[in-house]
DNA sequence: TGTACATCAGTGAACGCGCGTTCACTGATGTAC
DNA sequence: TGTACATCAGTGAACGCGCGTTCACTGATGTAC
């Protein structure tokens, strides 16, 4: 939030957001409460009650809660994308590198269960409006990049093809496997299994 | 269903199952709903208005959705152990009837999305009444003891379980992103994946 | 073989719920004169 | 510097919806005499 002044609210309720600190706080909260519930709990009107606003506030900001939905898509994809290139960054290239993209995929979907789910399952939302292109499903996008990258020793291109399926596969089905409970969360234990 | 005639359906609207066959023939229509359309979908009102029944009805074999949907969890764990079964003897043992049982894992989520989504996500479902307790989440549990016999090749405790988990991420991740459309739904790939 | 009766799987009306969305509105803000 | 006005982000009441669940009931079935 960018210089808001909370101290409005007490005097009057409307105009208490500057331009487009609603939209920001929808977000915020929104994504607050995908890390904390289940998917089907998300409610427009629950987030527009934890703003201390009217559920109706929130179509100013959206035309419908598929928008709200798609713009925290947009919002978790790119701070996946951020966390993994942060780990790479860290772990500098090559290998070491890559495996560290794979521990960080996890990590974020463990970190942002509902949000996780809400990405893999949510249509690729690709840009109606928005021009941003590429960034939008980021996150899924520099895995599948790296696997791609670290897959040449194959044969032939449909050799290579079915290693970076591998590969994805692994990483993901750890991450639903901890979180769905069938597999306990433990981070040694990704260490070890990427 | 067992010796139901419909028939009866027409001249009297009590009565028209057989003691035992209402309560079949709802677990039967929720399987085939959550063959085709998404898990938060899946409606008791619904389901008895296919069965042609009040919505009322579905309360003399189930104390609530909940029960129901835990009997769907049920019937599809035993399904799916079936399936994998089947596959295992089909391929004859060793590492051919362990990859068999990987490929139906796969091949069973594809063909009941909503319904594989369920068992994974629903708590474990122990035993409350019922005294069934393995056969639950048999189509888990096979798939699990394949897992652990045949890695055994590693050197420690830690070792072979860290392999387990490897072996059942590779499985569940391909057929998550199958079903989330993130991998296209092909078979020779499940063939050269697994 | 015929009759009285208990059982219990069905019925339809009604409940309260929270949801997404629409509507006509209001009043603080920033701008033009 | 002061005043009139257009803008538009907010309001609260209301809508219809389908849901899970409860209630008092009814009537076909099978059994005991």
């Amino acid at each position: 939030m960018t210089n808001n002044d909370n101290s409005v609210n007490i005097k009057s309720r409307k105009r208490a957001y500057h331009h487009g600190d609603l939209r920001a706080e929808l977000v915020r909260i929104g994504l607050d409460h995908l890390a904390r519930r289940p998917v089907e709990a998300l409610s427009l009107r629950e987030i527009a009650r934890e703003a201390g606003v009217s559920a109706t506030a929130v179509y100013r900001h959206f035309p419908d809660k598929q928008a709200l939905i798609s713009a925290l898509c947009r919002e978790g994809g790119e701070r996946m994308g951020a966390a993994q290139a942060a780990a790479q960054a860290a772990a500098g290239g090559g290998r070491g590198g890559f495996d560290a993209v794979g521990r960080a995929y996890v990590r974020f979907a463990l970190a942002n269960p509902s949000l996780f789910r809400l990405m893999m399952t949510s249509p690729q939302t690709g840009n109606e409006l928005d021009g941003a292109e590429g960034k939008i499903s980021s996150g899924m996008q520099l895995l599948r990049d790296n696997v791609a990258r670290f897959a040449v020793e194959g044969a032939s291109d449909a050799d290579r093809r079915v290693k970076a399926v591998q590969a994805w596969a692994l990483v993901h089905g750890l991450a639903m496997l901890m979180l769905d409970g069938q597999v306990p969360v433990d981070d040694s234990l990704i260490e070890a299994a990427i």
